[in-house]
DNA sequence: TACCAATGCGTAAATTTGACACATTGTCAG
DNA sequence: CTGACAATGTGTCAAATTTACGCATTGGTA
């Protein structure tokens, strides 16, 4: 550990933080990763202790490449989840003077989309939790502010990116995709016309099913065209529901 | 000012710089405010001296209430021109460890929007200079990304923001309004056909004209309809074009 | 003065959206 | 075992929206 007062500044400097809205789709609700803080080493000086938070935690100024990297291992080491550093999209920078009581701290709120099916069996259980959305917590500093936050951005990322593909299992059923598509912009589509709008756009693949479909019951497996998709989006092309 | 190595921390702390990205309309071209860096004062300190540059600086971290205090400060101080707090909008951060040769600086640049007509009159022309998007030169630090990144921005929140409205003067015209939104699309629309989506949209208010229109060679002025357009966002609307 | 460009208004075909019906087959309660 | 029900896929048709143009008027201009 560096020793004490080591750092001098001619200026006032803020300190930066890297916090992480990680949202994962289990097939049936949009959910977020949070962690209980403190109960460790360095509690006394932690704020908030107790308090579920977002993952997250101070730059390293003299190693980390961008913010997005002190958001990867501080994800890492908090729940155990590590995530590549394209996958950190940026949600927004919180400045307010007294946002948090120790020090002037300037946070980038970064968000990530995950397919929980394939992560969840890597996250420190003990430190980490899935949330569901309407069963969050009150959280520590702004978090909670982020976090609504950055589900806005997410609800209007979802009409120009293919942020259903990113939380989705790689093969995954139509259903599934409306459930998903219906959780972020949390309004109900018409099944059957969702579909054909879905099939007009030529993005998704059927699966050659293995184990063929046992009667209607079992929805069709696809896979998200990509070629298609980049093909689509350079013509200036925008999902619309 | 203050004392040399006053200020000490445990850890490395970044500065942090607010940089504006201002967009201005005159009624033809989008227009951008850049500075010129330095041949002032404390030139010997700064780097790309000589280079234009987004208008911006460093954070009062005892000071400024949020990013966006930095933001107004240092475009006034820097251009001439005041603009409210709320009109500045975050347009990312940017965090690469080498993007200043100086120091560890993280930029959190904020974009805003202008009436160009309204606020040129109060721009240094001393320092600054409004530049038409196609004219831009060669930036400084990674200030063309951050202007490229905003204009993207920009692009986008067009679908969700009035922003044509805060770009135009009170009072404006539909081939201006229309002008506009194909400078920020970079697409060409149908006169009449556009004429036709807003009028359905309800959301322009037929401006009682003290100099009637001499013909029809002179465009029927409007003014933006705010009441209606807040009454079709809060229905979950999205501006199409 | 004669043309052209700019503005406003209108219309018809093509496309997209929105609402809804029907057939099939697992699932589950009894 | 059986019947009711829910989940899935597909199709249809009217309404709304988009798209592609035509036409009339008039100010600017060569």
């Amino acid at each position: 550990m560096a020793k004490k007062g080591q750092y001098t500044y001619e200026y006032p400097h803020p300190a930066v933080t890297a916090d992480c809205v990680v949202f994962g789709y289990d097939g049936k609700e949009l959910k977020v990763l949070l962690i209980k803080r403190g109960e460790e080493k360095e509690a006394s000086t932690k704020a908030y202790v107790g308090h579920w938070a977002l993952p997250g935690g101070f730059m390293d100024v003299e190693r980390d490449k961008t913010i997005a990297y002190t958001a990867q291992r501080e994800l890492k080491e908090e729940t155990g989840l590590k995530l590549p550093i394209k996958d950190f999209k940026e949600a927004g920078a919180y400045s307010q003077i007294d946002r948090d009581p120790r020090e002037r701290v300037i946070t980038i709120a970064q968000y990530a989309l995950v397919k929980l099916s394939e992560v969840q069996a890597n996250t420190d259980a003990d430190k980490a939790d899935w949330f569901s959305w309407d069963a969050i917590p009150s959280l520590a500093f702004d978090h909670d502010k982020i976090l609504r936050d950055a589900f806005s951005k997410l609800k209007r990322d979802i009409h120009f990116e293919p942020v259903g593909f990113e939380l989705l299992p790689e093969v995954f059923t139509l259903p599934q995709l409306q459930n998903l598509y219906e959780s972020i912009l949390e309004v109900k589509f018409d099944r059957r016309n969702f579909a054909s709008k879905m099939k007009h756009y030529e993005i998704l693949t059927e699966v050659d099913d293995p184990t063929p479909r046992k009667g209607t019951r079992t929805p069709i497996k696809y896979r998200f065209n990509k070629e298609n998709y980049d093909r689509l989006k350079s013509k200036g092309f925008q999902l619309e529901f």
